[in-house]
DNA sequence: ATGACTGCAAAGACTTTGCATCTTT
DNA sequence: AAAGATGCAAAGTCTTTGCAGTCAT
């Protein structure tokens, strides 16, 4: 039986109070400070238990990174493919039927679908038109 | 300048004749049979490469192994979340509208838009029945 | 007490890189 | 001959695992 832990709870904290869609690094990072004896080891096994129970959610890899989520609500994602940023992107929504139109044509029972478009961020554009 | 490379051409081939979205290393394994003194080395090398000018385009990590796909067509794909297969969806269309809107959301320069479904595939829900 | 959680270091897995050699132009 | 491409082995990254000690129940 799973138990209470302080460091298991910073991460699900730490990953619903940003918008980064970070890294086990940079969650490391950020709780490190507060709790000086967290090892890495720790972030990324309790990242792969939330996971598990579905309380967080892998956004894939980005620049050889796994990215973590813990906004569980269906959104869309738009990537930077200069910089890695992720940005949500909100009133995108894509109609729920897809999902039937797809296990109907492939015959999988789908679980969840995600819509991610990848792009140059406004800040990488920015910083290129210079 | 680039040369021409019967690696990189075998490669291009390989992944062009093929729906399996694989991994340098599925590849490697099918190339070097006739290749016998191929290397991994480069098959990563050229996979890159080809990426670069845009032949070729990563698919995301499944299971730790970053997956290829050399139909540079919209289309949607579905991954099984159990045996990391990859299927093409035909059929989908996504509404080219919605790049836009991303767009002046974000404030992103979009490049590409990705539909990805996950679940259970065929063959794995058959296993999972008996 | 028991079983879960943790830190640390070591091990693993995938990918990239350095370098000498071989190819293509 | 010059610039690319390759093989091999070594190095790098990110992630997982083994183990002994700690903590929650």
């Amino acid at each position: 039986m799973q138990r209470s832990s302080k460091n298991r709870q910073s991460i699900l904290e730490c990953l619903r109070g940003t918008k980064e869609h970070p890294s086990a690094e940079w969650i490391y990072g950020q709780i490190k400070p507060k709790h000086p004896n967290l090892s890495l080891a720790t972030v990324y096994r309790n990242l792969n238990q939330l996971k598990a129970e579905g309380l967080v959610r892998s956004m894939g890899s980005v620049d050889g990174q796994e990215r973590f989520d813990a906004d569980m609500t269906p959104h869309a994602h738009a990537i930077c493919a200069r910089c890695g940023k992720i940005t949500d992107v909100a009133g995108v929504h894509f109609p729920e039927e897809l999902a039937e139109q797809v296990a109907a044509a492939t015959g999988y029972e789908i679980r969840r679908q995600d819509l991610q478009f990848s792009g140059i961020c406004e800040e990488c554009l920015k910083r290129s038109a210079q």
